[in-house]
DNA sequence: TATTATTATCGTAATATTGCAATATTAAAT
DNA sequence: ATTTAATATTGCAATATTACGATAATAATA
């Protein structure tokens, strides 16, 4: 078929999955990184920053945001994206949990 | 086009999204989660745990041996999967860094 | 109000992912 | 040597993702 069947998985496991996807793409972990980066925050400098186009940023922006990790204000004429700092520890919080209950017992 | 111009990416930033996506699909993640909890190793159960079928297992279990997440050995019949405990830490590392590297700094 | 700069959306093409049936491979057991 | 059970591979269909040009929407400024 093609679609994942996300309906026999648990809540958790598909929350994950789901957070892991949005850092699947080299773009998404570089924007992040340069929302983080500046002091003020950020506008159209990801599209020079990144060697991306215009709506391909967006778009990529728009998956980010569409998980809760971004708030973004207006300031002056530019959208000002940065982090939702509650959202980001909460994800911390989602990938350290999975990964120390992971226990590695091996054969 | 549709290919990620992974190309204009750092290789941190890359590596971070290749991990990403191993976890970016809840079958892995629950594949993971077996494995650990097994404290003998699999084999068939994935297909029976899971409810997808054994081509698919097959194909996932595959995705996370790539980045060298999985280690099998033979034990009789049957391969015996478990979690490469070196690799695992590796990746733990990988995100917690990335985590905890970004600041969350606001408007 | 018209212009300008920034961001979003639409449409489309290329490629990737997900899933399974059918089949092949592998190795133990008869 | 055959059968049996477990895993891998192939081929294919459905859907998702990535990327961008064209265009629309938005809001400050002239």
């Amino acid at each position: 078929m093609g679609v994942s069947k996300s309906h026999i998985f648990s809540l958790q496991q598909n929350e994950l999955a789901q957070a892991a996807k949005v850092l699947a793409h080299p773009a998404r972990i570089a924007i992040l990184e340069y929302i983080s980066k500046q002091d003020s925050c950020i506008c159209t400098d990801l599209v020079d920053e990144i060697g991306l186009a215009q709506p391909t940023i967006s778009q990529h922006l728009n998956e980010i945001k569409k998980i809760g990790l971004l708030k973004g204000t207006f300031e002056g004429k530019n959208l000002c994206y940065c982090i939702d700092q509650e959202m980001w520890s909460e994800l911390q919080h989602l990938f350290n949990t999975f990964f120390s209950t992971i226990t590695k017992n091996c054969c």
